[in-house]
DNA sequence: GAATATAGTGTCCTAGTGACACTATTAAGG
DNA sequence: CCTTAATAGTGTCACTAGGACACTATATTC
């Protein structure tokens, strides 16, 4: 067996962001300013820069913080997509990412952001995105309702200080479905993952108790999925 | 923003086969024949080959075939592992895949075979492993022992017409207990991936009923985990 | 202070699993 | 042929975490 020699595909990199405004689940794209596929929307990427990137998740976190002037609250390797057909500039392999943040609008202000905004993901199929991207937010959705059913993840599409509601709210919107307060309330204090802080008020009704994260905690992984 | 003209990273696939054997999980390891990691154990894996793989799986399969002989039964990707000092030639990314594959000996009458072997996975940390193969496997076996948890796929560790009895042992080996032979049948008997057929006997004791894949199933995944 | 809206609790039901004793069927050995 | 041992498979009750849903609690608005 020799050594290399051979003709190395394309790697590149690949975020699908998502956040939570309005019970409405978005996605983060950006324009491509060149060809292929000029001017159409995609996922914000890249190719790995070897002198800034310490490994693939900080040229991800590069990369969204240059394209869209956003940095997650969580992101975890998704998956690699591959082969000749998916970028007609030849084989190319992309490791996707799925990221989360509480909604933040995309400051236009910043310079090397061109054109960067957060779709609803049920308006996606109306664009045609470049690539094989539209597959990839399949995907990606997809693993966010999985981990959604048995795990605490969505917290990170929420600010710092959160609600019990709030967190109802953002599960809800990621499945499709409503769950029980109750349940969550068990799944939260089963979890103790949280603190309490003072109040707060929303439209009518009664103060909802804040939570907060406690600092360095791991996700709890529950033993069951909820709704089944 | 420019388009290429960065120097890319090496781009490799390594592969972590699990196979089981007298109630002891084997992992599928080969000798290196060049430097660097001259003469140490390490995954089965190498470069992409754009004109002969399909995908990033397709190459997968074709290193585990040509360098151990073997066809996995089960294949998925794992996780990327990337970083300027994983490998000592520079920065690299390789991307992990898992796979299970019922117990075979390794051939070694095929020529491009140098030295492949199944090594026990609890003798592992006696070994020097190339790279951070060592690390791989430790996120590899997590993940079998995750995915055991909740779905039937250790029925890839066993031939196409097995028992119930089988199937235990497997799983326990897995996950380094034991668990339920009564809630095994009924995951078994929910899951409807299975058909029946004659009979077998093992040593002494009564003959088991023999189970076998219907063809073209998923597998399932359950709502909740075992033994918790 | 009544109406309304949202937050949070009490309680019973249910599904899927654990535990474990019990029955069933085979081989081996007198 | 009968007994013993060994493994296969079943019956049944207990346990756990979530679902359903009515109820209480606290706030705002008029």
């Amino acid at each position: 067996m020799t050594e290399q020699g051979f003709i190395q595909p394309l790697f590149t990199v690949d975020n699908v962001m998502f956040a939570i405004n309005n019970a409405r689940l978005y996605v983060l794209l950006v324009k491509r300013a060149i060809a292929p596929y000029h001017n159409n929307w995609s996922l914000p990427g890249g190719f790995v820069d070897i002198a800034l990137d310490k490994d693939v998740e900080a040229c991800a976190m590069r990369k969204l913080k240059q394209k869209t002037g956003l940095t997650p609250a969580y992101l975890e390797q998704l998956e690699v997509f591959s082969g000749a057909d998916r970028d007609p500039r030849g084989y190319s392999v992309s490791l996707a990412f799925f990221a989360l943040l509480p909604y933040t609008p995309v400051s236009s202000q910043i310079n090397s952001v061109s054109h960067a905004s957060w779709w609803p993901l049920d308006q996606l199929t109306q664009l045609t995105l470049a690539f094989d991207h539209q597959f990839i937010i399949a995907q990606a959705h997809q693993r966010l309702q999985q981990k959604a059913l048995y795990s605490m993840l969505p917290v990170f599409c929420l600010p710092a200080t959160f609600t019990v509601g709030q967190l109802k709210m953002v599960i809800e919107t990621i499945l499709g479905k409503d769950i029980q307060r109750k349940s969550l309330m068990r799944r939260i204090e089963a979890s103790d993952m949280f603190t309490l802080t003072e109040q707060k008020q929303v439209s009518g009704g009664r103060q909802a108790q804040l939570y907060q994260l406690k600092p360095g905690v791991d996700i709890t992984h529950f033993s069951r999925n909820m709704g089944a």
